[in-house]
DNA sequence: AAATCGGGGAA
DNA sequence: TTCCCAGATTT
């Protein structure tokens, strides 16, 4: 470390230690070129960009990459996503998580290629008017795609740059003494790689958690690390506790294995998504199972209950099953028990599907390609 | 400024 | 368990 009184790194010091330590540690993911490639003078595909970065919006890397394959794979650019239904968008993004990403994924598609024949804005200003993309977004897709010195302030971010000033301010009051300090760092020759260097830092050395300061290239600028007081930043307003909500769910079984569907109004909570028939999920507080709120009569069968936990309640759902052979109500349908995992079925809904039905398991062809 | 909006991986 | 993740939009 440093001594006391030497003077700190400046932040375009700092910004090429950085960059030093991310062609040393530069991770191959589907959406980023090889290494060397912008050298080459090769451009990442802006598509591909946006895409990534929609996806990646409060979503891990992990379980991202099975969707950006899927879909890079069925829709090659943003005119082939533009020409798709936005119902099969849907069932395809079933399992990520934050729908109205996909809806506003199809519009910004939309958009392009009906206004811009095609091509994405190729500045902050630009992007940021499209939807689905906020200030954190079209500031990664400029950098990254465009070769913009945008600064790029995503969570992992916030956490490198609090802990390197000591930022006393919680969030997320600081952001804009952030997103200075990170602008006053972006080196003009490689802003992509810089904002891709400080979020990878975040991600694999500047960690939430025991952060592996000694192996940081910025750790003889960093205040927090000076002082051994790292897990104190970044400050956070404290957050609300998750109120439990009740209801049930009711699985109907056809005798040939399909299921009874219904899909959810286009506002709110899982928005146009599909599920099975439930219970509306405030009114019971009354520790009342819900049998009484079935559709129609039949022989119900309790099958237990599944917890679920939204990002700020927690669901349980009892749920029952019945075996029954009836026309589907109007809007309704039986999907095949063999491509339940082709409708847009959030995981919530297959939970309760797969606690009446064990043999289904877990949602099958996200994860695998066909 | 606060609330809404999913799901899962890591420790 | 708790935290939080390449946040955006609405209220």
């Amino acid at each position: 470390m440093a001594p006391a009184n030497m003077k700190r790194p400046s932040p375009s010091d700092q910004a090429h230690s950085l960059l030093e330590w991310y062609d040393r540690h530069h991770r191959r993911l589907p959406w980023r070129l090889n290494p060397g490639a912008i050298a080459q003078g090769e451009r990442p595909d802006p598509y591909r960009v946006w895409l990534s970065e929609i996806m990646l919006q409060q979503t891990t890397v992990g379980a991202v990459k099975s969707y950006f394959d899927a879909f890079t794979a069925r829709w090659p650019t943003v005119l082939d996503l533009a020409a798709a239904d936005v119902d099969d968008v849907m069932k395809a993004w079933a399992g990520l998580g934050y729908y109205s990403r996909a809806r506003n994924l199809k519009k910004c598609a939309d958009l392009v290629a009906e206004e811009f024949s095609g091509r994405f804005p190729d500045t902050e200003e630009g992007l940021r008017n499209l939807p689905g993309i906020g200030d954190y977004t079209s500031a990664a897709i400029a950098a990254i795609a465009f070769n913009r010195p945008s600064a790029v302030v995503d969570g992992n971010v916030e956490r490198v740059v609090t802990r390197l000033h000591a930022i006393e301010t919680p969030l997320p009051a600081a952001k804009p003494e952030i997103k200075a300090l990170v602008k006053a760092m972006v080196p003009t020759d490689r802003p992509g790689d810089f904002a891709q260097a400080m979020m990878d830092l975040g991600a694999t050395i500047c960690t939430p958690r025991t952060p592996a300061c000694s192996l940081c290239p910025l750790n003889d600028g960093c205040l927090a690390y000076q002082s051994k007081t790292q897990e104190r930043y970044p400050l956070k307003l404290a957050k609300a506790e998750k109120p439990v909500r009740i209801g049930a769910a009711f699985v109907v079984e056809r005798p040939d294995g399909a299921i009874l569907l219904r899909k959810r109004p286009l506002k709110g909570l899982l928005a146009g998504m599909a599920e099975v028939p439930t219970t509306d999920w405030t009114a019971r507080q009354d520790g009342a199972d819900g049998i009484d709120g079935a559709p129609f009569e039949a022989n119900w069968l309790p099958r237990g209950v599944i917890v679920h936990v939204f990002t700020h309640f927690e669901l349980r759902l009892s749920v029952y099953h019945a075996k029954l052979d009836i026309p589907p109500p109007q809007s309704w349908w039986w999907a095949d028990q063999n491509l339940l995992g082709e409708e847009a079925l959030p995981t919530v809904m297959w939970k309760a599907v797969a606690a009446a039905i064990p043999s289904l398991g877990k949602r099958s062809g996200k994860k695998k390609k066909t």
